[in-house]
DNA sequence: TCTATAATGTTATATTATTACATAGTGTTA
DNA sequence: TAACACTATGTAATAATATAACATTATAGA
């Protein structure tokens, strides 16, 4: 039975890469980076993917069409994460959603919507950047 | 010259179709629904789609690959939107975002970044499937 | 062992989006 | 007018993203 505590052989395979990443992945790039690891099809690395999101362990930039590690511990209770997005040097961070999703989780509330997750992307310039 | 008071015929096709559906249209969609009025290929539909995203007529839906036309004319000053997502009946609703997008603004003024727009998407249940 | 289930492997195909280049309109100016 | 820059459009081909369908293998109880 799939647990979170234990991966399985290719979701091992598939968050490894994602996690030593820098930047955000597409499922294309990890498929050809895990081909020696014999990962041999798109389906492989896409269910791995499905459930490595469903377990919070990564997350999907919907913008990009590419996946991140998680870096809050809070979203695997959660599933709802935020992210700022430098238009420049395309720069992906997870932000604490701690503080932004006691408000939004209220907000979604107010709107009459029994609510589940949410994914939130902000779009600018970084530090560096700007 | 493009303004935004004058669209371009395509545009117009394109835009009107989006006005007229009650839900999300994806891409492939619209250019099936738009054959007879002379479009006739993807790059068509999609330079449109770009253009009237910018001018905030219209959004997408990211993790649909949908489109909607815009329903708070706030938006065409900071092309920042939030929507509601069932995930039940598909309804997507765009929440009147000038509650949200004071907090969300200054939210990302702390965080650093000079932020441009942003786009949220909730994913629960509505009112009439909860 | 038997059986049910989850995970994997494989091929093919569907869906979404862009590149590249040709053609046509539109306004400006020499 | 002719030359031009620029925008918009048209078209074919292809790239990039994602899923369907089905066969096989591993795993964990009963
Ligand atoms: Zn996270
Ligand atoms: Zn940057
Ligand atoms: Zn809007
Ligand atoms: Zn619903």
């Amino acid at each position: 039975m799939q647990r979170q505590q234990n991966l399985t052989k290719n979701q091992k395979i598939v968050l490894d890469i994602i996690e030593k990443s820098t930047e955000p992945l597409k499922a294309y790039s990890i498929l050809s980076n895990v081909k020696k690891k014999g990962i041999n099809a798109p389906p492989q690395v896409y269910r791995a993917l499905d459930k490595l999101v469903d377990m919070g362990k990564i997350h999907k930039i919907e913008s990009k069409n590419a996946f991140v590690a998680c870096q809050s511990s809070n979203c695997k209770v959660s599933k709802a994460a935020a992210f700022s997005i430098c238009e420049s040097c395309e720069e992906v961070t997870e932000i604490d959603n701690s503080k932004i999703s006691k408000y939004l989780s209220s907000f979604a509330d107010k709107i009459g919507m029994k609510y589940k997750k949410y994914n939130l992307e902000f779009f600018g310039l970084c530090k560096k950047c700007k």
